[in-house]
DNA sequence: TTGAAAGCGCTAACAG
DNA sequence: CTGTTAGCGCTTTCAA
C-alpha cells in the first residue's frame, strides 16, 4: 500500500529535513510556519512531509519550547462523573470552544471522591497543561497546593457558591434551590417533601437543598419529609424514592426532587399511581435538560447552563486576571407545579 | 503559606537530586521505583519531593523513555459525540477499566464528521498514545492511513457490520435492527412506520434501519411509512416525528424509533393524544437507557453493552493480535411492543 | 533565508 | 547501590 520502505522507528524531523534536503531548523520553521523561508524551502518541506506521512512528536515539541514559554496547547480537565448529562454537557461547551484554538483538553473522572480528584490533578499536571479546569469548589488541601504550584490558570466550574482558587465560572446552587422553593410557596404548596440521590457524593445537590430549606424557612415552614437514595440519580431511583415518599406522607402536596432525572422517575409515578400532576401533587426538578419540555406536561424545573459554563471555562484560558463569573440559571415554568 | 522561596521555573528531578543529595538517576529509580536504590535513598528523595512539591515532567519523561518502548501511557480516543449518552457511557466503561493502570485517556469528538475525525486522530498521535481507540469502522483513507502508520494497536468500538483496521469491539446493529423486526412481526404488528433522527451523521442508526427493512422484506412485508428529523435525537424530536408519522397514516400500528430517546418523545405523544399503547400503537426503541424500564409501561428496546464494549476496548490495550470481539445485545420485551 | 549547536527534563545504559 | 553520560525529537538562539 505504501510505496516507500517505513523505516522500523516513527519518522521524525530529522528524515524530513534530509529527505526535503534542508536543514532540520527549516523544517521546524515551515511546519510551524514561523520564523522566515523560502518558498521553495517550504514546498520541499511539504512534500517530503506527504512522502514519508509525517506525524510530529508534540512530546518533544513541548519540552523543546517549553523554555521559552511555548505551551502545550493542553489543558486538563477534572469532572466528578460521566453518568450524569451535566458534566458531558459540560465538556460539550468546553471542546466546542476548543476546537479550532489548536487546544486539546485531557480529562479525568474523579467519580466524585476528592483524593481521587487530587490524583488525577498530580497526573495532569504532569503533563504541563496550560490550565486546569476543576468541577466545584471543594477540594482536598493536596489538590488546591497542587493547583497553585504548578502556576497555570485554575478554573473551577458550575458552582459560586464559596471561594475560588482562581477563576470561578457557574452559578448559585443554593440560590437555584432557593428560587425552587419560592416558586412552590408562591403556588401555594405547603407539605413539600425532597426526594433525593445520595448527596454524600454530589455537593452542590446539598447545596441547592439548603437553598431550599433556607426558603422554607424564611416562610416559617419546613420540608414535611424526605427520602434520601443511595447511589446515582436514575428516573428508576427518583420512581423508587417517590414511591416511599409518597407511602409514608400521602399528604404530601409537592415533591422537589434532587435533578430532573429523578423528578421524571416521579411523575413516572404518579402516572403509576393515578395522583394528578399538579392537582393531587406538584413535581419539581432541576437542570432543564431536554425531555423536560417534550413530556406531556412540560416539567417544571430550573435549567443551568451547562454548555455556556463550559465554553465560558475556555474563554477564561486565554483571560486575564481572577474572574468570578456568575452565568445564572433559569427557572421554568412547566405544567408540573 | 508555602514555606521555601518557590524557584521562577518548575522545580525539575535535578533539583530534587540536588535537594536530596543524591544523583538523578536515583532520584529517577526512586521515583519510578524502578532498578534498585537504598532505603535511605528513597526516603532522602521522598522528603525533598514533598518540601519541594515536585511534579514529574512525562513530556521529558516519556521523549526520555521513548528510545526503549517505555510508553506515554496516553491512550487517544475518538467518540462522534458527547450528547448522546451512548458515548460517554463508552468512556465510563474505559476510563474506569482504565483507572489503576496508570494509563490516561485524551478524547476528541469528531461530531460525527471524518474529517474532522481525522484531523483529531493526527492530532492524537502526535503525542503518541499507545494506541487509537476509534468509534465505528467509517473512516476517511487518510485516518486508516494515519493510524496503520502509527504503529499502534488500533481499536474500533461499537459497530462490528464490516471491516476493521485491526481489533473491532460491539456488536452488530444491523442484527439489532432484525431482532426489533422480527419481534414487531411475530407480535403481529403489520403497518409498521419508522422516526427517526438525521441518519447522515449517525451511520450505524442507518445500518440497523437496514436490518429492520431487510427482515420484513424477508416476511414479504415494507415500512408503511418513514419521518426522518433533521438534528440530533431528542426527546422532543421524537414526539415532533412522531405526531407527524401519525397525522400522515394514522393507520400505523407500530412505529420503530432510532433510539430510546426518540421513543420517549413517541410514548409522550401517544399520552398526549390518547393513544393506547400497546393497544392502539405499539413503540419499540433502541439502546436500553435509564428511564426505560422506569416508565410506567417499561419501553421495548434492545438493551446494548455500552459500558462493556469501553472495558473490553481498554482490554484490547494490551490484548495481542487483531481481534474481533461481538458483545451481542439483549432484547427488552418491554410494555410497549 | 538558513544551518549548526545547545538545550528542554528525563531515562537508561554503563561503569564504578 | 549509585553517579556519569548520552541521548529522546524538537525549538530556538546565533552566526553565516
Amino acid at each position: 500500500m505504501t510505496e516507500f520502505q517505513p523505516p522500523g522507528r516513527l519518522v521524525t524531523l530529522a528524515d524530513v529535513a534530509r529527505e526535503a534536503g534542508v536543514g532540520e531548523s527549516t523544517v521546524s520553521r515551515v511546519l510551524r510556519n514561523h520564523g522566515s523561508y523560502s518558498k521553495r524551502a517550504g514546498e520541499r518541506v511539504a512534500e517530503a512531509v506527504a512522502r514519508l506521512g509525517y506525524v510530529p512528536n508534540r512530546l518533544a515539541g513541548s519540552l523543546a519550547g517549553a523554555s521559552t514559554g511555548t505551551g502545550t496547547g493542553l489543558v486538563g480537565v477534572v469532572i466528578p462523573s460521566l453518568a450524569n448529562v451535566v458534566f458531558p454537557d459540560l465538556l460539550r461547551g468546553l471542546t466546542g470552544a476548543l476546537d479550532g484554538t489548536g487546544m486539546q483538553s485531557v480529562v479525568g473522572v474523579s467519580e466524585y471522591d476528592a483524593e481521587r480528584e487530587e490524583a488525577l490533578v498530580a497526573a495532569l499536571l504532569s503533563w504541563r497543561p496550560e490550565a486546569l479546569l476543576l468541577t466545584g469548589l471543594e477540594h482536598t488541601a493536596g489538590t488546591v497546593t497542587l493547583a497553585r504550584a504548578s502556576g497555570v490558570r485554575v478554573v473551577e466550574m458550575i458552582d459560586t457558591d464559596g471561594e475560588g482558587i482562581d477563576t470561578v465560572v457557574g452559578f448559585s446552587n443554593r440560590a437555584a434551590g432557593q428560587a425552587s422553593a419560592r416558586h412552590l410557596l408562591a403556588r401555594g404548596y405547603r407539605r413539600i417533601g425532597y426526594c433525593g440521590h445520595d448527596p454524600s457524593a454530589d455537593l452542590r445537590a446539598s447545596k441547592r437543598l439548603a437553598g431550599f430549606e433556607a426558603a422554607l424557612a424564611e416562610a416559617g415552614t419546613a420540608l414535611a419529609e424526605r427520602e434520601i437514595r443511595p447511589g446515582r440519580s436514575s428516573a428508576a431511583s427518583g420512581r423508587a424514592g417517590f414511591e416511599a415518599l409518597i407511602a409514608r406522607r400521602p399528604g404530601l402536596d409537592a415533591v422537589y426532587f434532587s435533578n430532573d432525572d429523578m423528578a421524571l422517575g416521579g411523575w413516572f409515578a404518579c402516572l403509576s399511581l393515578g395522583l394528578a400532576v399538579p392537582e393531587r401533587i406538584a413535581l419539581f426538578g432541576f437542570n432543564g435538560l431536554d425531555f423536560a419540555e417534550a413530556m406531556p406536561q412540560p416539567l417544571s424545573t430550573v435549567r443551568t447552563p451547562r454548555l455556556e459554563i463550559g465554553r465560558r471555562a475556555a474563554a477564561c484560558l486565554t483571560g486575564t486576571g481572577p474572574a468570578r463569573i456568575d452565568l445564572g440559571f433559569t427557572l421554568i415554568e412547566g405544567a408540573t407545579a
